[in-house]
DNA sequence: TAGGGTGAACTGTACGTTCAGTTCACTTAG
DNA sequence: CTAAGTGAACTGAACGTACAGTTCACCCTA
């Protein structure tokens, strides 16, 4: 019975570690999350971390993707096109903010190193596009977007641009920035 | 007089790197283009290499901008709008290849080392924004998009999806796909 | 006493640097 | 027109560093 409530010790040291993540990657970004430097300031030796996660990315994937989740709650205002909105505009304010070069560090490591892809999605991606394919279905429901468009499609089509702006870094991507980008970008979707 | 035509070793030798770089890179990535490998293939030693570059990345950057300019034209063919969605899908179909990949990886690159993305810019940003800024200015003459749109949020727009998807790989980008994602982008930006 | 956890040492890889010695394009004297 | 010379540029091989990830003998706590 290795699972249930059996690994009270693990759990701590869990924590820890994630803490001791979380700290590092915003005082020095994920350059600053090295192995050693979590093993040391989590008091978590590295032969434990490495029982836990398979590599560095995935230990910073889920740090940081907790803090995201959050920072972004889903809206629900019950006006579906409004709430997508809204949800554009609050991720692009994180994207904007200090968060953002973390995130865009992140994306950028799990695509050098594909064994934390898998990581990156769950803790990331596949939660952000799930919250965006229910806004999108309310928003089709009411006839407010156009239907030809899938949720997968409107997903990229509305937060690409932010990371794209994000990763490329220039211009920078500021708050008002990211505000011209959205709407023009959700001119695309809405229904005519 | 050092001036003049007197290096002509010292371009034979950057050939040699940026040729050996391009094969490497198509042979297995970014990863494979290592600078000692780069050194090994080319028969140019590090140390001259590091004269003429501030960094491995700023190596691949060059190497592969080349590649990318050439297989990209502009298109010309008089009609703004048309000449636009054929950019966005000449683009859209080189990320959805096999070299798509190398793009996403040297993206990743510059951004965790930011000494290489002046080098990134210079390859690839700069020279694309100009492109399709000049596409967006004719067809913003003839009144064919939307004028409160500037040409830095059109290319935000119209690209940053693409990548985005490439940088995910979350569903992966088909040449569908991009299709389908560039016509919707391009919704939001057209004059009503 | 058994299943974690510890810590410290170790391997492997790759970046970027350094330097003594060599090669090459060009120049100037014979 | 040739031969010696000059300096900038390249070579080769070693080195220091950083960090990922692994291993192992030991310890501690439930």
């Amino acid at each position: 019975m290795p699972e249930q409530s059996s690994h009270p010790r693990s759990l701590r040291a869990m924590d820890s570690v994630l803490g001791a993540t979380t700290e590092l990657l915003s005082e020095g970004g994920l350059p600053a999350a090295t192995v050693d430097a979590i093993s040391a300031r989590s008091g978590v030796s590295k032969a434990t971390i490495y029982k836990h996660w398979p590599c560095r990315t995935a230990i910073a994937a889920e740090a940081f993707g907790k803090q995201m989740a959050a920072a972004i709650p889903l809206p629900d205002k019950g006006d579906a096109a409004s709430d997508l909105a809204e949800q554009v505009r609050r991720v692009s304010s994180f994207y904007a903010g200090p968060q953002g070069t973390i995130f865009a560090q992140l994306l950028a490591a799990s695509v050098a190193d594909p064994a934390a892809s898998p990581y990156f999605r769950e803790y990331f991606l596949d939660k952000r596009r799930e919250a965006v394919a229910e806004l999108w279905q309310r928003a089709l429901d009411r006839g407010e977007v156009k239907p030809e468009i899938s949720a997968e499609t409107a997903t990229d089509v509305l937060f690409g641009p932010l990371i794209f702006r994000l990763m490329t870094g220039h211009p920078p991507l500021t708050t008002e920035e990211a505000d011209k980008i959205s709407s023009a970008a959700l001119g695309g979707l809405l229904a005519d």
